[in-house]
DNA sequence: TTAGTGCCCGTACCACGGTACGGGGTCAAG
DNA sequence: CTTGACCCCGTACCGTGGTACGGGCACTAA
């Protein structure tokens, strides 16, 4: 697997030429060694492993950039040059992916808002989406629906969840309820994460909710 | 309300007047009409309201190519278009929102682990998120550790698929395939990208399977 | 009528994340 | 020692989503 050509190392990457060089001249990557002055290129498995994480870092929504910082962090960690300074970059970089998180998050409301108000059949002139996108909602894209009160997270450990139409059918029944601001349920984990406003809902009703539609529901608790 | 110009209206909709130009170059908005020649265009109030729709379905992730695609199904008025294909666009970023935050999330946890372990100084190997983004997998975060053999990442350009499910089946095809250790899909940019063993599937073969879905496949690894 | 905005248009430019090209040099198999 | 695949380098170019500039009209209030 050692001493691979660019070549090699794009197609095991799943990137073109170009970019590796592309990414050496951002300074992502290290200039490999070459046997010789103006001879090939010489990738180490370090650097393919390298290569793999910034695309899926990517995937994530970082930008190069943020990318080149989070490898910095840990090329000084192994470094163990100022430790301290790592942790503050870690932690800011922390803080910034909470951000991303909660972005999303709304993005992922309004989203969720739109497919729900849409009766999913029928002419266009029924589908509610367009009228929604046309109010003239706040500038940080607030939720169309939102009122702000006291949310938490609730965690649910849910059985019976076998592939993402089961995740589709947890959430549904999970956003039908009253106080649900949003959730998120992962078949693979077994695991919902449901933002809830506790005055309107119990934990335990939510738990109930799922259980009716045939899983099995159990609360986790102690939210971090 | 009405007969705005175009100042006016970038206020209203919060956005510069020389994007409102650009919409109009990109054919997302009409030529408004004006009094004479080279007169001020005056803006009506559908102008407005499809701008903050323009605005809305931005922050909600479409790209304007997709908010053209939309609004396009809504001026043809043909009835042919159905609210079905609006609501399942909406999905299918629903979906693709659904699976970053999941994953952000283990980046949240990977740097969270990171901050906690790192009090001070000293070494720190604890860092899961590089090893966890260093995995050669799919964004569907299936951890597949490496039993070495000839992975490869075979990268397939895909036509025909328009909404999460069409990628849901491609998905599910390429994973069916013998050799095949994971992949994404993205009917956005209709390209998958399939971690395989090339000693056990060839990526004709792999593409052969994606048409025999009812999708055109092309291979679009780089010099193949 | 005249000053002072505001808008006209075309064009240039920006950051981002690559991709393409072209004229050459390197390398390994036959 | 030739052939052909692969790689070298620099530079130019692409799509996306805008922003900036600048000379010249359009409008409006005094």
């Amino acid at each position: 697997m050692t001493d691979m050509t660019i070549g090699k190392v794009a197609d095991v990457v799943g990137v073109g030429v170009e970019t590796i060089r592309f990414y050496e001249r951002r300074k992502l990557i290290e200039q490999p060694p070459r046997p010789r002055e103006g001879g090939y290129r010489i990738y180490s498995d370090a650097t393919v492993r390298r290569l793999h994480f910034i695309r899926r870092a990517q995937e994530l929504g970082f930008s190069l950039r943020e990318i080149a910082e989070l490898l910095a962090l840990r090329d000084a960690e192994s470094n163990q040059a100022d430790a301290s300074d790592v942790r503050q970059r870690a932690m800011a970089k922390l803080h910034d992916v909470d951000q991303k998180i909660e972005q999303l998050r709304r993005i992922r409301q309004g989203l969720a808002a739109l497919v729900d108000c849409c009766p999913g059949q029928g002419p266009l002139q029924c589908c509610s989406i367009f009228d929604a996108l046309e109010q003239n909602a706040g500038p940080t894209g607030e939720p169309i629906i939102s009122e702000e009160t006291d949310m938490q997270t609730i965690r649910l450990s849910i059985g019976g969840m076998h592939c993402g139409g089961c995740e589709e059918i947890v959430r549904h029944v999970l956003e039908q309820q009253t106080g649900v601001k949003g959730c998120s349920v992962s078949h693979e984990s077994g695991e919902a994460r449901v933002a809830v406003d506790e005055s309107r809902i119990s934990d335990e009703q939510l738990a109930e909710a799922v259980r009716g539609a045939g899983y099995s529901a159990n609360i986790m608790n102690t939210t971090e």
